[in-house]
RNA sequence: GGCCCCGUCGUCUAGUCAGGUCCAGGACACCAGGUUUUCAUCCUGGUAACAGGGGUUCAAAUCCCCUCGGGGUCACCA
């Protein structure tokens, strides 16, 4: 119908990405990428104190592994640049200049220990607004002049119309009307001539044709004195939609870092959650297909996405539900997929080299053919495989019964001598028939077999399929634990009897 | 405290705009059973919610009002 939409993602650098910002920055990527309409990444950066580049690097990091890669941005460019708040100072004061001549602003000589003093006597007598109170609004011009012309510290504010209605027309909200009396007077520049982040972000989704704001619903009172300011200005505002809060997973308040370490995306990578499950998982925070779609490519989502189907109530971040669907995602990947989402932890872990043999690589192939429907995320892998690299087994209570019990040493010398040495240590399927067949010559239920061969090679009573285990751990070093599981066996039924 | 937003199973949600097909559906989690050499997967079944109170209506989870509860925001931060 109209020109391709353009939204935009603007978080401010000041430490990590916040995964309520990934989930925003993955609604507004998704609608992009729907309507052939485009990405803008700009970061909110004018706070010099707080902002490091490092924080800009995982921010940019952090997208590319979501592949919510931005068409236009402080690292590709684009012809509405620059894309960083720092660098467009001069653009702000420019458009503060005629602000003050068209008088919307007005100089405040207040000072910071006065507003300190104003509220603090506001909030002692419970006053029912709090805020500025509009006492240089009405200073004589001259007078103002003159104590400028002196040299006296002052901010610019913005003159608010008073008895107005604001009406804030949200697409996920519907209309929101607010009093305009209920707006302070806010300041645009401050004392020391710098913008404030509301006028900055107003002229700069201006200037950068932004169609669609798209932000969590902790801007949405910020949105009326952005009104405001586009009517200050005389430009048309852009469509707003504010998307609920996400909570701490155990309720009360929204995510922060100090308090919930789920905050931080780089969790999600550092714990080994594949990428697809992740987005999938936060774009059903907030949003759903239908009543029973759970599990929906990026494709998909690109497809189906729509504002329309955003919920308005603000949602704890659902962590089973991710274990859950990470899990699915893992199951439905191709081994050589899993191998290489094991492969960076078990490098890490020192059990895998970087540039790994074919032994290794054998190794990890079949580590991952054994794991890939019991582990929920990558990063389980490095605790479920200790038995593997251990070089001295640490033996379950339980396992170190079953090599107890009666029938355990004459199995495990069975095993050890009579098929280990000429079973297909390459063929789980194949090993166990000969298991089978083995173990019923003898009259032994599979169980009775089992039991004490899993304990002594791998000192648990849980674990992947016991011929899985086998094949990881090959011929000589399975041969190796049976003779010494042989020997405990042995010494607990001669210490026993 | 002012202003604003929100309120369906423990959790994420469908249903609310266009009232009946909803003694409220799905998923996760949980519980029970089955399959399995263990665990996991897989299969079957189960527990579990319209925040409360008033209206309007033949009929309300759906519309209106009040209460309660949760959240956001009130910086010369962004």
């Amino acid at each position: 119908m109209s020109a391709p939409i353009r939204v935009r993602f603007a978080p401010s650098p000041t430490g990590y990405l916040h995964i309520g910002g990934a989930r925003t920055a993955l609604y507004n990527w998704l609608l992009a990428r729907q309507q052939g309409g485009t990405f803008v990444l700009r970061m909110e950066d004018t706070d010099e104190e707080r902002n490091t580049d490092a924080a800009r690097q995982t921010i940019f990091r952090g997208l590319d592994w979501l592949g919510l890669t931005p068409d236009e941005g402080p690292e590709q460019g684009g012809p509405h640049g620059p894309y960083s708040q720092s660098e467009r100072m001069p653009v702000y004061l420019e458009w503060a200049e005629r602000l003050k001549e068209s008088g919307a602003l007005y100089p405040c000589f207040a000072t910071r220990e006065e507003l300190a003093e104003l509220r603090a006597r506001q909030e002692a007598e419970k006053a029912p607004v709090f805020g500025y109170d509009g006492r240089y609004r009405d200073l004589d011009p001259a007078e103002a002049r003159r104590r400028i012309a002196a040299g006296e510290e002052h901010t610019w504010r913005l003159r608010v119309p008073r008895g107005e209605t604001v009406v804030l027309k949200d697409l996920i909200r519907g209309d929101v009307a607010v009093s305009s009396d209920d707006i302070e007077d806010i300041i645009l520049l401050r004392a020391n001539g710098t913008p404030v982040y509301n006028l900055a972000v107003v002229i700069d989704d201006h200037d950068m044709a932004i169609t669609h704001v798209i932000r969590g619903e902790d801007h949405l009172t910020n949105t009326f004195k952005q009104l405001i300011i586009y009517r200050a200005l005389g430009w048309d505002e852009p469509t707003f939609a504010h998307l609920p809060l996400i909570l701490g997973p155990s309720g009360e308040g929204k995510l922060s870092k100090r308090k919930h370490p789920e905050a931080a995306l780089e969790l999600y990578q550092q714990k080994g959650y594949p990428v697809e499950a992740v987005v999938n998982w936060l774009a059903m925070i907030g949003w759903s297909l239908d009543d029973k779609t759970e599990i929906m490519s990026r494709e998909e989502l690109v497809r189906s996405f729509g504002l329309d189907r955003v919920s308005a109530a603000g949602a704890r971040l659902p962590m089973d539900k991710l274990d859950w669907l990470s899990g699915e995602y893992i199951r439905a990947m191709s081994l050589e997929e899993v191998e290489a989402g094991f492969r960076p932890f078990l490098v890490e872990a020192g059990r895998l080299s970087a540039d790994p043999n074919d032994a290794e690589r054998l190794r990890l192939r079949r580590i991952a053919a054994a794991e890939k429907d019991r582990v929920r995320r990558f990063g389980e892998i490095v605790e479920r495989t200790d038995w593997v690299f251990a070089a001295e087994l640490d033996f379950e209570p339980k396992a170190l019964a079953n090599l107890g019990k009666a029938e355990a040493a004459s199995v495990l010398e069975g095993y050890l001598g009579e098929v280990l040495p000429k079973t297909d240590v390459e063929d789980p399927a194949a090993m166990e028939a000969d298991a089978r067949s083995w173990a019923e010559g003898r009259g032994l239920g599979f169980g009775k077999f089992v039991h004490p061969v899993r304990a002594a090679l791998t000192g648990r009573t849980a674990g992947p399929g016991l011929f899985d285990c086998v094949a990881i751990l090959g011929r000589e070093e399975s041969a190796r634990r049976l003779a010494a599981g042989l020997e405990r066996a042995r010494g607990a039924s001669a210490g026993g009897a």
